[in-house]
DNA sequence: CTTGACCCTGTACTATGGTACGGGGTATAA
DNA sequence: TTATACCCCGTACCATAGTACAGGGTCAAG
């Protein structure tokens, strides 16, 4: 049951290339696993730990923003509260940025219905004079 | 009120570097101004249409796909049914990014909420498991 | 004992969106 | 007139997030 993977085993099972978990590592992200004749030997709860940091990718975290994350699961002095800062800062960021795209998404409109009525020329509706 | 701009005092009042003027002119997002010996020349109208530059990639527009939003104002020679067309292209672009980003505050709020103890060590705290 | 699949390190390269710097030219004010 | 601030072009460099490749080493099967 404690089996141990191959860098290729292991990039296969968390779904990354080869070079994606070297590169991983390079960064920090996951720390060098024991070598067995030079090669790397992992234990299987790095599959979890990639997936944990692709899944933090697709929230909206950048790699050195996983980093902190990972980093606060390793701090025992590290409060849940913590980790909800930095959640709910994300989830600000994420607002502002679906407000600003409903604001873009009426001046298009604004713009395609202005290029409806074909008699109005092109100079009368600038995309630009909407923001 | 017809004051032109140099390149420095552009930049200043579009609230970027004087560098990245020279960097959207190279990549095609503005034109090249005239130039009184030597140094450009900018009409103010530049400065809305850096500053649209900035907002357009603030919502997530690479700054080719702005170039492709800009065109649908300066392309007067175009068809305006042609416009249009590229219009609802890019209603269609920022509708799929609100989803997306809805998706990612959906995720994100789940997180949160099952972590509103805030006094508990992280240990205890599920938000990592949940990632 | 050789072949092929996998592994190693190190470096270079991709795209995106800038930023900095070297080595000059110019414009304005004291 | 000379100091200073600004401008010019071209090239190199930065971060982000990988991807590719060169030139080796290792291991297991046949």
């Amino acid at each position: 049951m404690k089996e141990k993977l191959t860098i290729g085993k292991l990039a296969q099972k968390a779904n990354v290339g080869v070079e994606t978990v070297r590169f991983y590592e390079r960064k920090g992200l996951i720390k060098q696993p024991s070598k067995q004749g030079g090669f790397r030997h992992y234990p299987e709860d790095y599959i979890s730990r990639i997936k944990f940091i692709k899944r933090s990718q697709e929230l909206g975290f950048t790699l050195n923003e996983t980093s902190e994350l990972l980093e606060l699961k390793l701090d025992s002095s590290a409060k849940c509260s913590d980790v909800l800062e930095r959640t709910q800062a994300k989830i600000d960021e994420v607002n502002e940025k679906i407000e600003d795209l409903k604001k873009m998404k009426k001046s298009l409109k604004r713009l395609a219905v202005c290029c409806e009525d074909t008699d109005v020329s092109l100079s009368e509706c600038p995309i630009l004079d909407h923001f």
